[in-house]
DNA sequence: CTAAATTTTTAACAAATTGACAAGATAAGG
DNA sequence: CCTTATCTTGTCAATTTGTTAAAAATTTAG
């Protein structure tokens, strides 16, 4: 449809706005203004326009934003209506929080398969039905499944390689949490959740948060 | 030191760069040039070389930088220097694949209470000598132990008024996972993980990522 | 039909990134 | 030990990107 770029800020805002107008859904609110929702939101009523702009006219003048044809439109301009079909590689702790979590299910987001290459963990049962298989049976499974999106939650050595081998039988959605840089293909898009270094940058705004009181989000 | 602010984007890189430097220490170079540092981390040298002289100018003409001089001043920047002191509200499996992840430790982040209101989780051990108290003991603790910084694992409905608890016992610094804004005073910092927002930012892309091909990072 | 509300669109402003280069340091050769 | 060519930073200026404000256009409602 459009061909337009929409810079990366703009796409990490779009989340947000799904939020709150879940939430606002959530409260029976039928229509909101910009205003109204920079206001809950704490962002200009400019930005909220301009960034909803970008992806087509959702708005009415004088009626202002229907929640809920927002929310669902925005809903598909982030794939949501579509369900993604992902697999976990790493049955840790946090592997196993992944897996268990039902928000991302409720989203569309389908954890369909777990590997590890410990034996101890192979055979668990994780979720659902779901157990936990050889990492050797990777190839096979990607194979005779779709996966749109392969979470990599296991440590960095073992992150680099596997993230090949996802790429080499056509994965192009990682999720990455390993602490690494994944070289990939320009048409595989990463997405990196290092928790050490938003922990850091955390550390970092403590601690010159009393000197430099004018700290923006 | 210095008065003059620094830019989120700036601080959001530092941990980057001292990742990266890590990594040329375990493999024991000694010095490098902004150039081929930016060859590594795929940025400019332009940026590094800006980057870092916000806080002082590290590298020298026709020398560079030494590799584990900056580390250690990256270091003391983000705060590492000195220990934080941690404890983690929600013993759930995201909770607890946080309390049990060494690398946090090993950067000085230490974990030194878990709260839950289950009484089923409560006694329960977590991780070496850590186990699970009574969510409505959090006061009393925080009053006797120093608490620089408490993670947030739990529902949204519950995170809101635990933040507020932590804030009026004095807490300053919240690492916030669950799926909600928490409103906290000026001096107060938060830092989000929204894993929702992630998965649904890597989502977007993915879709875009056929048609859209010059997609940046 | 007119006034009020509110979006869309355009323009101004601010911030971040990149490129260019002078100045300083190193290293090599005589 | 000096001289010169090479390297590399720190910094300034130009460019690009992102944000905010203002103007124009459209719709609703009385």
């Amino acid at each position: 449809m459009e061909d337009m770029t929409i810079s990366k800020a703009i796409i990490k805002r779009l989340p947000r706005y799904y939020r709150y107008l879940g939430d606002l859904m959530s409260e029976g609110v039928e229509r909101i203004s910009s205003g109204e929702l920079s206001e809950r939101m704490h962002v200009t009523a400019s930005q909220i326009r301009q960034d909803l702009n970008h992806f087509g006219g959702f708005g009415q003048q004088g009626y202002g934003y229907n929640v809920s044809y927002l929310y669902h439109e925005i809903a598909k301009i982030m794939g949501l209506d579509m369900a993604s079909h992902m697999i976990l590689i790493g049955s840790g702790n946090l592997g196993q929080a992944l897996a268990k979590y039902t928000n991302f299910r409720r989203r569309g987001f389908l954890f369909e398969a777990v590997f590890d290459r410990d034996p101890q963990k192979i055979g668990q049962k994780i979720y659902g039905d779901m157990t936990v298989q050889d990492i050797s049976e990777l190839e096979e499974y990607i194979r005779t499944h779709q996966v749109d999106i392969a979470a990599i939650a296991i440590p960095k050595e073992q992150a680099v390689p596997v993230a090949d081998r996802l790429v080499k039988c056509g994965v192009r959605g990682i999720w990455n949490f390993a602490h690494t840089d994944l070289a990939v293909p320009d048409d595989v898009v990463v997405e990196n959740v290092h928790l050490s270094e938003s922990l850091m940058g955390l550390s970092y705004r403590l601690k010159n948060s009393a000197k430099n009181h004018k700290n923006r989000e």
